[in-house]
DNA sequence: AAGTTGACGAAAT
DNA sequence: AATTTCGCCAACT
């Protein structure tokens, strides 16, 4: 019966293998630390760091999309400042950054790793 | 099927 | 240091 799924891809699998795997290793991500976009297509095994970002955009909702950041520290596009709470909530250390979003995650403190 | 997009990364300018 | 360009990967139209 499975073969019968009109849709490979929307009918047993929940979401597309990528994003159920995207889903998992932010999920594994233990609050006050964060991981960057990059990190986590590695450990998927991708290199799309973009792609993971799509996932968020996507799905996000269901995950604990503030753990994930970029590069250098800088909170996703257009959600520094919500982002921002729920650092200061989980205990996330932070940086005062004059420019940017107004501050940076320490990425050197609290990069997760694995 | 092909082209475009997107919550990115790194290097070059 | 900031901006621009290219590269990567997966999904959407």
């Amino acid at each position: 019966m499975s073969a019968a799924g009109a849709d490979p891809a929307t009918d047993d699998d929940v979401f597309g293998t990528f994003v159920d795997a995207v889903l998992a290793v932010v999920a594994d991500i233990p609050p006050g630390c964060v991981a960057t976009y990059g990190d986590v297509a590695a450990l998927l095994g991708s290199r799309g760091a973009r792609a993971v970002g799509r996932v968020m955009a996507l799905h996000g909702s269901d995950a604990p999309w503030w753990r994930v950041i970029r590069a250098g520290g800088h909170p996703p596009a257009g959600h520094a400042a919500s982002a921002r709470r729920h650092y200061e909530a989980e205990g996330t250390p932070l940086l005062p950054a004059a420019n940017d979003d107004g501050y940076r995650v320490d990425l050197a403190a609290c990069r997760w790793r694995r």
